[in-house]
DNA sequence: GTCCCCATACTCGGATAGCAGGTGTCCGAGTTTCTGGGG
DNA sequence: CCCCAGAAACTCGGACACCTGCTATCCGAGTATGGGGAC
């Protein structure tokens, strides 16, 4: 089990968009070349972090992809979710009862990194000097 | 991203050995039918913990798996690193420095939840009644 | 009655296909900007 | 000098292959059991 690079791309972007604190959108071009990474694919995963309103995107020359208002509030974890989805991490579908001991555990821990990754946002790694 | 179905059988498995507390070996053809599996892939599950010694392989006849000694002090943690390997959910092979902030956030998360599988063990679940 | 041997049945374990989801790529549609000619 | 039109360049977004890793399966090797015959 492993986070999928969508993810680890999404949350550099994000970095990078607050850290570049321009109000004119940024490029797909340039962020890629940033992570090294196809500008096609880094669009892809853009789109979906534009359906959650966390980004806006603008269209023609100059156009490109730019934080949305509020981001200050946007979390490790709403980025994680827009990119994996908000399904669990482990499922029982067994019929065992109503409810299983074992996934209840396992929720119970997987809320545990939630919460912390709730608690981080983006703007909190700008405070502390970061690396792109 | 999500946790294999492995893990989900061997959590199961270990928990229905545990409640048995036979000290004859339980055959994988018990194991798979309570869990509606292929016994033959449940064995390929159950042989990844008898390397990490949390169970014991009999052959032969009236042969089959028992938890080792010292079972009661499994974690959860440990059974989810024996099938799904001990490496870390988030890996940024960039080269932006030599720490990546974001890395570094996503890390502690996992540390929450890790410090809690940890916590619990097999051996808890029996305590309070549970459901196969 | 007791002991030994053999056939049997059951088990484990590694090697082998099938499939799904993530990774990466390509191309078309739309939009803003810039340039150049005409008024 | 100002305005308008057209072309161009750049962008986004959905649709299409590839490939690693999980899921599942099959078959061979090994071992303890149980029965039967000999002593």
């Amino acid at each position: 089990m492993k986070y999928s690079k969508a993810t680890n791309y999404a949350l550099h972007t994000m970095l990078h968009l607050a850290l570049t604190n321009s109000t004119k959108p940024v490029g797909v071009q340039i962020l890629a070349e940033q992570q090294k990474v196809s500008p096609t694919y880094l669009s892809k995963i853009l789109t979906k972090l534009v359906k959650e309103g966390m980004v806006t995107s603008a269209s023609g020359a100059n156009g490109g992809y730019s934080l949305a208002k509020g981001w200050e509030s946007i979390s490790f974890l709403d980025i994680i979710y827009a990119i994996e989805g908000k399904s669990s991490l482990f499922d029982c579908d067994f019929d065992h009862g109503p409810e299983c001991s074992i996934q209840k555990v396992m929720l119970r821990s997987e809320e545990k990194m939630e919460a912390e990754l709730r608690k981080q946002t983006i703007a909190d790694l700008i405070n502390k000097k970061t690396t792109t």
